[in-house]
DNA sequence: TGTACATCAGTGAACGCGCGTTCACTGATGTAC
DNA sequence: TGTACATCAGTGAACGCGCGTTCACTGATGTAC
């Protein structure tokens, strides 16, 4: 990595833990550079002004997350041909992952941009549409497989089943985060895939 | 309504909204004030400092919705003695009283909490833990009184499944918000009646 | 290979503004006798 | 019924601190000839 973006990297990564806690303002920029040992001056070298540094945050968090789908659903595709099947392989690795990190998931930075959404400006809230967005195309297509060879066994629409992964997700943070129990996002994706599992699987008999 | 009480009241009105508008932090007393058209002074005679606020934010946005959620299923027992029926009913209702919002629900003053934990006190955290918690026992018991009768089809815990309705609610939210979509929370809610019918209903045969 | 210059990745001091909180005060309403 | 006092529901000025941003500067690295 250049002389610079490890620096940029290491704003980031600071910036990120302090936000998902207290939200976008509360976090200074004093803080920041005292976390990554820079002054602020370094800090303004890196980003224009503050509003940029969500966007940057927002951008790379998408960025992550997509790597991780791609990985997940990639290695759930080698475990079966079948569309339902290796989706529901696909849900289960995503589980396993986000329970297997030490202190839990440490939230989403679409979440808190979102219930801060006139803080910014408009380019970042069109990061943040444009990363909901995107993860509905990609359930959706995972969906749109399924549902070629299963019919769904309830009236559902595609779009909304697609955003449900989003949303059960993101809800399962919130809950997680309130009680107190790091795992609990874990099993809210697995009723999720419960859920897939009964809509998509063709009735016996 | 008291003479002091009206003025509390207002300056909770205009709070909420900025609140979930651009988080805690963001929104400062100043602001507050002018919206609800007193001074700072004011202010703090209704609250001994911000954390107040958030709190009685909080407490007051689970009573409301505690009433809301008494009120749907009062409502649905009257329409069905099954408990399944019943249920399936009021998440029906409930669906339908968030699609009717106006400008799409405003969003959930705990979500906010969560993903600004650092900024309150013990508290603070506290009543939000309670707040859903108290939904979980709630909802906790609409299900057993399911499980009761119609024995699960899939294996799932009880309790998550009863996190799962906050879950899918306050994902909901998030994705509405994040996409711009007012009744697309309604819609997840939809998703997760259908989940429970296919849970819970007999298979036919 | 050496030298001159340009760019990169910051430093550090200064700025003005808005924030949460305090406090002495006030005018209207309620209560006791 | 009138008066004295207490409480309620605020006003308005002041405070000190931390914030985001600017800017002149610097030392290390890269590039051209």
């Amino acid at each position: 990595m250049a002389r610079g973006e490890e620096t940029r990297a290491r704003i980031m990564d600071v910036a990120q833990d302090a936000v998902l806690a207290k939200g976008f303002d509360a976090t200074s920029i004093e803080e920041i550079v005292a976390a990554a040992n820079i002054t602020k001056g370094g800090f303004f070298y890196h980003f224009p002004d503050k509003n940029a540094l969500a966007k940057a945050l927002i951008e790379r968090h998408v960025s992550v997350e997509d790597e991780l789908f791609d990985d997940v659903f990639a290695r759930a595709r080698e475990l079966s041909d079948d569309p339902l099947q290796s989706t529901l392989i696909a849900i289960k690795l995503l589980a396993e992952l986000i329970a297997d990190m030490p202190n839990g998931h440490p939230g989403c930075i679409v979440a808190t941009a979102v219930y801060q959404d006139r803080l910014f400006n408009a380019d970042v809230r069109e990061a943040n549409k444009v990363a909901v967005l995107g993860w509905r195309r990609r359930f959706r297509a995972a969906i749109d497989e399924i549902v070629a060879i299963y019919p769904p066994r309830d009236e559902v629409d595609l779009d909304d089943l697609a955003d449900m992964v989003s949303g059960v997700i993101e809800g399962g943070l919130i809950v997680s985060k309130a009680v107190g129990e790091p795992d609990a996002t874990a099993r809210q994706i697995m009723l999720l895939r419960s859920y897939l599992k009964l809509l998509f699987t063709p009735q016996r008999s």
